[in-house]
DNA sequence: TATTGTTATACTCTATAACTATA
DNA sequence: TATAGTTATAGAGTATAACAATA
């Protein structure tokens, strides 16, 4: 890609331009911060969502990363393969998985986290501490909404 | 994709997850909203562009949306069979192309922006005038960025 | 029958490399 | 040689459909 030139003074005000390339900006720094543990930014979240309150199922990871079981699949394969997580049978229903982070994977997990603290402040360099904080909150937000009006 | 269920309180804060579902939630708005005119949001982009002032090839098109040049090509095809743009060989340099917008393109642009800004709103609902303004003016301050500091 | 994990498959978006025509 | 547009191709990322095991 590009950027030679910055967008026109109409797009760049646009907030479908605006979001898609900040993410893609977020993207690079989490990108480059990460890659001396091994993970990219959507397997940091994996491990974010597993150490929070333990996912009784892959599918309950999913729903709470907002993607499809089908992809937590190959998700899982990956870090399963670099020792992060381990999966294990539910004792009372074995059709699900239950998920863990290894001991590699908690550790892997800590110090990603402060290597993606650091890229985020670097994202946030532009803006002062009260405008970073207020991002933050008004994202959260947006992304918070009632998604049942879709139809 | 489910969002059955929200994030937990550790990701939900990261901005590397506020910021892509962010945008998807935009992405999805803006999808539905321009529909009736026919195009999405990333040909309702190059319109915008096109509109400012003139490009003088595709390729300086594409460098302010920051695609590439084989993806503006394909997205010109497609604009071009329905009638919003059209490709003339530039005066002087007989390699590049002028692309100018149709009448049907002028038209199709004013409508699918006042679809588009109906549906910023949306987006923008649960937060007030003054932190929408913020967030815009913040997502603009961090996509201006300093490139250079990648490598 | 319904659900979980899985596999196979396909679709979208994007980029890289190579070709052409011009310069 | 270098550049603009184009084409072919490949790689992410994601989703849908179908299948096996279990409930």
């Amino acid at each position: 890609m590009s950027r030679t030139e910055g967008p026109g003074p109409e797009l760049g005000r646009r907030l479908g331009y605006l979001l898609k390339h900040a993410q893609r900006r977020m993207a690079e720094l989490n990108a480059k911060a990460l890659t001396p543990y091994g993970i990219d930014g959507r397997e940091l979240a994996v491990l974010v969502v597993l150490a929070g309150r333990e996912p009784a199922s892959q599918q309950h990871a999913a729903q709470r990363l907002g993607i499809d079981r089908t992809t937590m699949v190959a998700l899982l394969d990956t870090l399963e393969a670099k020792g992060l997580v381990s999966r294990r049978p539910h004792a009372d229903d074995r059709r699900r998985n239950v998920v863990e982070l290894t001991d590699a994977g908690q550790e892997t997990l800590r110090r990603a986290t402060e290597a993606s603290d650091a890229a985020e402040r670097r994202f946030l360099a532009p803006l002062g501490p009260e405008a970073a904080q207020q991002l933050r909150s008004s994202l959260q937000a947006v992304v918070t909404h009632e998604d049942g009006e879709t139809a």
